[in-house]
RNA sequence: GGGGGAGUGUCCCGAGCGGCAAAGGGGGCGGACUGUAAAUCCGCUGGCUAAGCCUUCGUAGGUUCGAGUCCUACCUCCCCCA
């Protein structure tokens, strides 16, 4: 995408290096302003979720190098866009949001920001570049219907709209498109515009599948007279087999460690394919390249050293360094020691339950780890139990105040999944 | 407005003579093999106080010993005509 285009800012070059960049407007005058310094440029987040999760997190660590390459960046909530829906990549519509909820989401994506961006606040002298928050409710919701369509609406061609891949999808697969998502994009361009007026803000960066909405940003500051904007996508990022970032079975991958333990979240990096390594180490580490590349270059099981370097490294930037050492280091007793780590993730269970015997299967729904005991005793047919490491046989098993170690008991659901039922 | 078709196991797709906890995929989970990888092979993939009981096939009624299957009304979606 970036081809041969050699790039004098440290932020594209950076950017191109880690293989955040899938397409630019125009990169060379966005490299000639981002060389200047004092490049301001934002991303949209739309406030759908109580927290974000991995699938967004090229998205964080792009503003995040903006940042550290001397450009200020603007986190956008979408408290106003949320409220209509993106219909980009999406095949059906989504449903709409209470205000309630967006409202609480958004407190909950703020939290995530104050881990990856310097807003500031502690040292107010660096203010030059701190990290800017805002939220498109701000101008949204005062929007005049009638005001916004004559000095806004006039600007957008229905004609061009209905050619945008977005739009076209829905169209062409006879899928339901409404009205309002057809207005999400109208409202993310006067976004731009919005920025650009009260930030001088000249980029606005995001996923691929954002280009559409972007570009149209483009156009309408072009129309109002903003000067010259710029857009640049990272890609739309996908395992080595082909499965969608942050996914899994047991839900997203969030970046919050009250939605998702610590633990967890070192497992998920700890877990990646080997095709991933390298590139997701560019991505989602600060790890120098040349680090990097001698970590790529591992062969066959030595790769997991690689792994553990990424799980520990993207854990710490989101959990802090110290978190991110003791999930490696409970990681390590309990994959490589066999022994209890008490790190791991756990459930309080009151002292007297397990005194007075507990069924082993329903001691397994109490932690989460299976749905309900007709799946634990699936899971027991097929081998799939342990309770301090000793394979479940039996059914009716009970755990009581032996078990107990330390106070705690440890109950394994395959070879990966752990969580301590604690006595308290 | 008129005509036709469709909604199935709450992850998805998708079979289904009136006896059905309901074929088959995909996905997922577990096991084996490995390196906490990929690929491959095997098992599982409604709930429960579990050889029994309970709840599932768009919604609500009806026929029947018995309904996903037949009838009626309604809802939603799609296609064709206007």
């Amino acid at each position: 995408m970036s081809d041969d285009f050699q790039p004098q800012s440290e932020f594209l070059r950076v950017l191109i290096e880690r293989g955040f960049v899938h397409q630019c407007s125009d990169f060379a005058g966005l490299d000639a302003l981002a060389k200047a310094g004092g490049l301001t440029a934002y991303i949209g987040f739309d406030c759908t979720a109580p927290s974000l999760h991995v699938g967004s997190l090229v998205q964080i660590m792009l503003l995040r190098w903006l940042q550290k390459t001397g450009g200020r960046p603007i986190a956008l909530m979408g408290g106003g866009t949320t409220r209509v829906g993106d219909p980009s990549g999406k095949d059906e519509s989504r449903k709409l949001i209470s205000l309630e909820t967006i409202e609480a989401n958004k407190q909950g994506i703020k939290r995530i920001f104050s881990k990856f961006l310097d807003f500031g606040e502690d040292a107010p002298s660096s203010c030059a570049c701190a990290a800017i928050m805002q939220d498109n409710s701000e101008w949204l919701g005062a929007l005049n219907y009638i005001d916004f369509l004559r000095e806004i609406g006039r600007h957008f061609s229905v004609n061009r709209m209905l050619a945008m891949d977005s739009v076209k999808m829905r169209l062409e697969r006879d899928q339901e498109l409404s009205f309002l998502e057809f207005n999400y994009m109208c409202l993310q361009a006067y976004d731009f515009v919005e920025l650009h007026k009260r930030q001088s803000c000249v980029l606005q960066m995001g996923g691929s599948d954002q280009w559409g909405n972007i570009i149209t940003g483009l156009d309408l500051g072009r129309r109002l007279g903003t000067g010259q904007l710029y857009a640049l996508t990272s890609p739309l990022l996908t395992t080595a087999s082909g499965a969608k970032m942050g996914k899994t079975a047991q839900g997203a991958v969030w970046l919050d460690a009250g939605m998702l333990p610590v633990f967890d979240y070192w497992q998920y990096w700890r877990n990646c394919e080997d095709r991933d390594v390298g590139r997701f180490l560019k991505l989602f580490t600060e790890l120098p390249l040349e680090d990097i590349a001698r970590l790529e270059a591992l062969g066959g099981a030595e790769i997991n050293e690689a792994k553990k370097v990424l799980a520990t490294e993207a854990t710490a930037m989101v959990h802090g360094r110290a978190a991110a050492s003791s999930a490696s280091e409970a990681a390590r007793q309990t994959f490589e020691e066999g022994a209890l780590a008490e790190d791991l993730p756990f459930v309080e269970i009151p002292r007297g339950d397990i005194e007075a015997g507990l069924g082993a299967l329903a001691a397994f729904v109490r932690a989460g780890l299976v749905a309900s005991t007709g799946e634990a005793r699936r899971q027991v047919k097929g081998g799939g139990l342990r309770i301090n490491d000793q394979t479940l046989t039996d059914e009716r098993a009970m755990i009581g105040a032996g078990d107990l170690n330390e106070g705690s008991v440890k109950l394994s659901l395959g070879k990966k999944r752990h969580v301590l039922l604690r006595a308290v």
